[in-house]
This record gives structure tokens, C-alpha cells and sequence, in this order.
DNA sequence: GACTAACCGAGACGGTACGTCCTGTCTTTGA
DNA sequence: TCAAAGACAGGACGTACCGTCTCGGTTAGTC
């Protein structure tokens, strides 16, 4: 999904997918190594050895350009099975904080979603980009843990059931990201552990609810 | 706490106490109209009637006069007594989602955040403004869960029980901002009561470990 | 003379007559709207309904292009017979000024002029194309006038004779384009009859120095 | 007359006397180094050790400053009093000449006037800055002449009078032009002498019409 | 009737300059 | 000494053209 491609079939020379990566590649250098509110259109394109032109010709402005260079990052995000809901969870989590501790993902991530706070049209493309795309791990996490029997079967009621679906994502991905980003404190294996238990032993009661 | 004053007692002109408010209430209206990204400098001075000279003699540069004037926000954060950990809990959750919907608040923090990630002493600065002063509140809280029995006294190792101080701080801090900005639902009544169920049942175990 | 002919016989598709015609026209219509600096070889092309490359084939640059259309202009410059020497330059005088005061040719040529003061290339082109299309009418009208015995023959040094037709020309051509580009002022038959007095009245004196 | 001066007496940091005079000699060099369409403003800027903010608080863009700095160098023309009106011309023919065939002066002029002719404000602005300052050579050559008893007072008609002044000036003016600019031939003192004598003489039977 | 060279439109490409905007500093006058 | 005003150096922004370069698809003229 190199570049919100222009479509089905065009006149005219088509886009160099050779571009396409090399504005992607440096785009994640140069976030990782100045930041975002440091990154410069300039020097993207000097980088990746292109025009600052064929960057504009797919994407409107610096901040489409690191919207998606920072959204391909967390495609990267699997939950391999690991034997048992706590142990993927763990391997999730620490997954998840590998992603964030890489010095470039953090910075861009909050720029993009504090970008997003004023600007609706960028939200939505976070919430498809990066977001869902998460939300799709903790879906897949319960089916397995169902099937192995550690969870219930899905509740009755499909509201009623989005609803704890998306209060452990909210709760998963938030207190990553918080210790991550705010707290500054690393995500190690121990803290993984005892989080995972805090959830998996308040879930029932949560649920009952 | 007007500005970073300078210091005891100083000759000449003082400084305008009118300009300290004027600068931070403008601060805060342009936040919340055009976001952290759009907002200038020199538009809040005029906003506020001062010359931007005025502005930089207070504060060292944009972040520091925004992160001033989102700190500010947070002290409005209190933890009434209401009987129990649990009531406790969620009206705390609760006046923080609050303070977070509002639409200035959000965009300023993350901004902010979003900055500090790639300038350790805002970071700092903010973890002095915001964190910390968020912190109290989880201690506040155990002490008087603790005086009326419903949490047992303090771990014996004191590095164990700041483990999970902390942890208890993420995942509150966190959830609530996941949902409230990334995930952008609303954090009401029963959703704050589902989740403080999710830690006051797992918090046990987590603490066993 | 359409355009820069490939030579003489050539293999493959013929250029296309009318995107030769369609391209002229174009560009003197955008000559007389926006003026030189603001004329675009895209939109030029965008108007003769002709792809920019059709464009580049014919004319090395937007300089030669305008030249080209320029040039054709003053192809349209004949010296009637009027009977008279007096008549003949007056005639032509208000030929050239009725040229220059359409609204498209004035800046054109200036404008084409201007560039060339920094492009020997151009300025050859210039030459070939405009100038020495336009000296020939002085040629002819002494010639004719000589005819009549208005003017003594040649004179014997053929230099020294050279040196008096470029005087006559310099005088004409400049005094025109001066009073109706940079003076602003128009050219009528009471200003052309009065100038012609001038130069035939004065010439006499300027040949036997 | 340094800039477009922001006139009375206003507050906050007077601009600077010194850019005014750094940017005024920067941009004159570049356009006798490069010429006008290969002038830019930021080489001009950087040139003139100035930014271009400092250059466009000035000037609204390239053309008004280069206009500018051309207008500027029509200053130094004089009417020194040679004794003669045959004289008097010849030398400011020469003057005149020697200025255009400067090699930044004569492609500035030239461009500038082009670009004049799609601008009316512009336009006047040359009208005022260049052509009316060079007319005031000629009025002030005839007084001196008639004092000098050289030529007949002023007609007694002032219209009259004033055509006859213009068609002297554009006569000069534009034959100087023409021969230095188009016909790119030198102006000597040969060819100066003729072409004073040519008007002279013909002068008297131009102004009985 | 197929081949083929040169054409055509469309539009992306590397560049360069534009003129605007914002930052944080400096320099005035005036209180 | 501070305040208001506004100029300053610097630097990124996003836009507009330039002249070049693929593309897929036409036309002639020649085999």
C-alpha cells in the first residue's frame, strides 16, 4: 500500500514505485532520528534522493506523509500463539512497547494523534490506519483463548460485548503507551506479567457487570 | 502561580500582573480554536494585547508557555471522599475524562507530550507539572482505602509498593486517556464503574506477584 | 513558415499542421492577456488543446516560442508606393506604430527584446527574424525615393553608406517604439508627419559630415 | 530615497539605512552579473547579507525592487553646459549611451519597461521614477540654448510647445535605445555628432508645421 | 496488410524560485 | 526596568513552472 494511489489505470507515466519507498524509508529515518516537529518536507526528499514535488503529488502535507509512514510501522504488530491468553497477552504487550521504545515510533505517534485532535478528517485516518488495525489483535486474542476454553463464549448481546472488547483495548493500549510515553518508564517482562494478571483477574467481575 | 518570576525583589518596572493573565487565558483560547501545531506566538500576543516581546520575557519559548498553561488545568483535580475506593475511583476517572473532553485540554496535552518525546527537559518539566501532581491523588486515595480497611497497609518492600503505585497510576491515566483521545468514545458513568471493576478485582493478584 | 521544420523528408508520422496553428495562436492570445512573465508554456499548451511535449518539439524553449510568434507579426510591414518620399515614411511609420499598439505586440517584443540582452542566442534570433526584416523597408524606400531623384545615389565610400541607412532606421524604428511604449503616447498622423520633416529635413546635413 | 519609506515617525525598530543601501548595490550587481530573469531575490538577499523577509518588508517582489534599483541609476544623469547646444546634446547622448551600454542597465531597463506594459501601476511608476526625470534634461538643454540665443523662445502656444519638447525626447531617447539595445551597435562620438546634427537641422522646419 | 518510425495526449520527474509565515532576538520610543 | 511596536536573521512551508522523461495509443508511409 505504497501511496494513496491515484487508481485504476491513468494516462500519462505512472508513478515510480522506487520513489514510493524511498520517501517512506527516509521519512522513518529522519523521524527517528529528529523527531517530527524537527522533520523537514526538504530534507525527506533530499534523503530519499527525490524532488520535494513527487512528495507533495501524494501527500497534501508533511503530516499525510508521517501518518503513513508511522501507521505502516504498526502493521508489523502479530500475536503469535504462545499456549495461553496470559502468555500472548504478555507477548503482546511487550511487542507493542518494543514498537513505542524505538525512539522514532513514540515521538511520531503522539505528534500524529495530537495533529489529529484538531483536524477530523486525520482522525478518522488514524482510527482506520492504526487503531482498528490494533483492535483486530484483541479480537483475535479472545477467539483463541475461546477456543482453548480460557474465555466464555461471546456474550449474548453484541453491544454488550463491543463494549469489554473495547474497554480491554483501551486499557491494554493505554497503559502501554502511558508508562511508555508519560511515565518514561521501560515495559520489562515483569511488568507485563503482573498487568496481564490485573486484567485476566478483574475481567470476569468487569464483565458480569 | 502567575510565571516563572524573577525571583525576590527586583528594581525598575514590575511586571504586569494583567499581561500573566491575559497571556495565559489567550494561551488557552487559541489552543482550543486552532490546536498546539497552528498556534503561533505571535497570534497569542496579539490576542492578549501584548507585545510578543512581553511573552518571551516570561517563558522561554512555545512549549514551555503552553505547557504552562496546560498544567494550570490540572490542579482543578481533586479526589472528594465518597465513602468508598470504588466511588472514589470513578469520580476521580470521571473529573479526569472530563477535564480531557474538554476540547482544549486534549490537543494541548498531547501536543505537549508529543513534543517532549524528543525534548528530555520538557519531558522533565512536564513529569513535574502534570504527572507527579496526578500521582498524589493514586497515593491519596490508597491512604484513605487503607484507613478504612478496604486495601492493607503498605507493602513491606517499599520499591514493590512503588511498582505498584505506579502500575496502578498507568492503567487509570492511561485508559482513560486511550479511550478519550485515541479511541475517542466517551468515558461516562458506567464505563467508569466497568473499569474501576476491572482493577479493584485484579489489583489482589497483581499485587501477589 | 509554421515551425522549425525537421527537414526535409522524414520518416514516420508527419507533425500535425494544426497543433502547429493552434500553438501561434495560443500563444499570442496569452501574450495579449498575461503578458510575457506570466505566459506558461503549460498554458499555452493547455489552451491550443496540445500536449506540452508537442510543444518542446517544435521550440527549444519558451523564448523561441514567443520569438516565433512574435516575428510573424511583422511579416505584415509593407512600404505602399505613396508617391512621394515624405508619404512613403510616414505611411509606414504609422504601420509600425499601429503594430506596436496593439495591446499583444508591445510587450512582446519588449519583453522578447529584454531576454535577449542576456542571450547572444536569442538576440541573433532577433536579429535575423525582426530587425533586418524591418531595415529592408528602409532599403526600399530610399531606393524608390532615388527613383524619383527625392535622394542622391549611393554614396561612394559603401561603409560610410551603411553607416547613414542604420542612422535613418535607428531614428525611425526608436523614436516609434519610444513614444508608444515607454512614453505611452500615440502615434497620429499629425506626430508621424511632423517627425518625418524632422528626419528629411535634417538628413542632408547628417549625410555630408 | 532609500525605500518605500513607512514616512512620519513611527514606533517600534526603525529599519535599517544600512540594508536599504546593502540590498540596493547587491541587487544592481546581480542584474549586471546575472541580468533580470536569472535574478533572484533570495541570491539578492544573500548577496546583500540580509534576509528576504528584510527584502519583501521593502519591496512587494522582484519586479518593484528591481525597478527600483534601476530608476536609481538615471540619477546620475547631467546636462553639463559645453558651451554649445550641439555640444550639450552630444555629451548627453554619450552619457546616456555609456549608461545603457552597462551591461546590467540596459537588460534591467528593457525588462523592466516589458513588464510594464501588462502593469499599470507599474507603468506609471517608470513614467514617474525614469522617463519624467529624463525629460528634464531636454527642457533644461533648450533653456540653456535660448539663453544662449541658440534657439527661439518658447511658442507661444504651450501645447504646441510641449509637443514639440516630446517629439524631441522620444526622437533622442529612442533612437539612443534602439541603437544600443536593438541594433546592438555602439553610440561613438561619430555617430553622436550625425545624429545631432540630423535633429538640429531638422528641428526648425519641424517646428513650423 | 503488417511493420515501423515518429508522432500524440497525458502526466510524473528532478529542479529552482517564489512569496508567506513563524521563531526567537534586537532595537527603538515611551511610561 | 518594563512595555509596545515592529524590524531583524533564519529557515520551512506549500505552490508554480521549467524542461525532461516515460507511458499507452495513433497515424502515415513503406515493405
Amino acid at each position: 500500500m505504497p501511496s494513496p494511489a491515484p487508481s485504476p489505470r491513468r494516462a500519462g507515466r505512472p508513478r515510480s514505485a522506487e520513489a514510493d519507498v524511498a520517501i517512506m524509508d527516509a521519512t522513518r529515518e529522519a523521524l527517528v532520528e529528529v523527531g517530527w516537529s524537527k522533520l523537514t518536507v526538504g530534507h525527506v526528499a533530499a534523503r530519499a534522493g527525490v524532488a520535494k514535488t513527487t512528495l507533495y503529488r501524494r501527500w497534501a502535507n508533511k503530516g499525510e506523509l508521517v501518518v503513513h509512514a508511522v501507521a505502516a510501522l504498526f502493521d508489523e504488530l502479530e500475536l503469535p500463539d504462545c499456549g495461553s491468553l496470559q502468555a500472548d497477552i504478555e507477548s503482546v504487550i511487550l511487542a507493542f512497547a518494543g514498537l513505542l521504545q524505538q525512539p522514532g515510533t513514540n515521538a511520531s505517534l503522539m505528534a500524529v494523534v495530537a495533529e489529529s485532535t484538531n483536524d477530523p478528517a486525520l482522525r478518522e485516518h488514524i482510527r482506520e490506519a492504526i487503531v482498528q488495525r490494533q483492535k483486530r489483535l484483541v479480537l483475535q486474542g479472545r477467539q483463541r483463548a475461546q477456543r482453548r476454553g480460557e474465555l466464555p463464549p461471546d456474550a449474548a448481546d453484541p453491544e454488550e460485548d463491543a463494549r469489554l472488547v473495547d474497554l480491554v483495548f483501551d486499557v491494554i493500549a493505554g497503559a502501554v503507551v502511558h508508562r511508555t510515553l508519560v511515565s518514561a518508564e521501560p515495559v520489562d517482562t515483569e511488568w507485563a506479567r503482573r498487568f496481564t494478571t490485573l486484567i485476566l483477574q478483574g475481567l470476569p467481575a468487569a464483565a458480569s457487570l
